[in-house]
DNA sequence: ATTTCCATCCCCCAACCGGGTGAAAAATCC
DNA sequence: GGATTTTTCACCCGGTTGGGGGATGGAAAT
């Protein structure tokens, strides 16, 4: 899923520049982002945007490799934004912008589809080398976001264990049930004969204290949350 | 929730070095692990472990400032033993190794209280990188993963068709669909006929692209928390 | 006024599912 | 090494479910 073949650290003068499309409402920021990007030898600003409206009307047809959004615009928000144009561009990366570091804003931006989440007071160096790695496939973000989308993975321990403990085979069938599949999909996926798989459940069934696999479903994806 | 103040990208040989703990079951790759941890000046590896029993049994009394997991072990695997020592030491920050780069395995690592993510062929340099990461606060992982972490956070929302629009009476019975009840049962609760149940669930069915009442119920749970 | 949707209900049928009972290897524990 | 748990599989039975047809009346939209 590389976009351009890159010369990861070096100027790479030889290639031509990487295009970048940026969407700010601001106009003294706007500029000045303009510029430290067109400063970068290997990187061109090609398209600049001052509202979520402009850059749905002009990036389109600009197809530039990258797109660096701020996710505070008037009316249309930077994240409505990044969700259409991902549906128009599905291909080309966005990277946020925002000043705060608010976990709901950055998860929003997230499911909206960016790529990756940078502070505006992102260093120079720290924001060519962000562009870089979006382009060669990776999602640029800090440390301490990288913690928090990790942390949002957790599952919480609390309330969940005490009574039930299913074994490795009735857990892996209980994935399978969340997955909406029947016994004969989980059968194959397991490489078990449907009987076996049936008596699994069984046991999850009477280990969980429900009747049926949406039960179990459901009572499974309340504790475990994802 | 820094856990040691660090030199950012010196050598720090003023500092005590930082005190590294390892499980991986295999005695060739541990010690080539453990020799390359304590080369770093600024690094000890003061625990080795050979199986997640061991870990669980040594690691919270040598209190480490970080811990490197293979995922894959005899027994109980890394995830599992990962999940244990979070509830024993849950500021101890914790990296899965691994050799595969499987989706299911890192989002289980991940769930399970994982703070990094690193590839077994990682570069001694960037494990270092890695370590002092995690220990500041930050989640390391490469950027396929990171593509990868973020990529499942769209799934959760682009999946979530905004087309599927049920109706008032389609959305009660998906509602207590997902409390596990049988078609008798949610019509009791309605006030319907057995018949118009099914009949709503065969819309339903068809507007979310199931085939069966568990793979609704796991639609459903996935879009709307709780 | 006509059409389109929604809610309600009915029937059929094949397939699937949940529950009971049993049992034999394999792994694990003590 | 013997006891226990886990994993694997089988058979039967009745109830449930999913998918395919309808049909009716009412409400909302055009």
């Amino acid at each position: 899923m590389k976009h351009r073949l890159l010369v990861p650290d070096s100027q790479a003068a030889a290639t031509p520049p990487l295009r970048v499309a940026l969407v700010e409402d601001q106009h003294d920021t706007r500029e000045s982002w303009r510029r430290l990007i067109s400063s970068f030898p290997d990187f061109d600003c090609v398209c600049t945007c001052a509202s979520a409206e402009e850059a749905l009307r002009n990036i389109p047809q600009f197809k530039p490799d990258v797109i660096l959004m701020d996710v505070f615009l008037p009316r249309m928000s930077g994240i409505e934004c990044t969700a259409k144009l991902k549906s128009l561009l599905p291909e080309t990366p966005i990277v946020m912008l925002t000043a705060s570091d608010e976990d709901e804003i950055l998860f929003l931006a997230l499911e909206s589809g960016a790529d990756g989440y940078l502070l505006k007071r992102t260093k120079p160096a720290d924001l060519r080398a962000a562009l870089l790695d979006v382009l060669s496939g990776g999602a640029p973000m800090t440390s301490e976001i990288a913690r928090h989308v990790v942390a949002s993975f957790r599952r919480k321990t609390s309330g969940m264990d005490p009574s039930i403990s299913l074994t490795a085979r009735e857990e892996e069938t209980l994935v399978l049930l969340t997955k909406g599949f029947s016994n004969k999909e989980i059968a194959d996926h397991l490489h078990l004969s449907i009987e076996t798989v049936r008596s699994h459940l069984k046991n999850i069934y009477t280990k969980m204290h429900v009747r049926s696999r949406a039960e179990a479903v459901a009572h499974y994806m309340t504790k475990r949350p994802g």
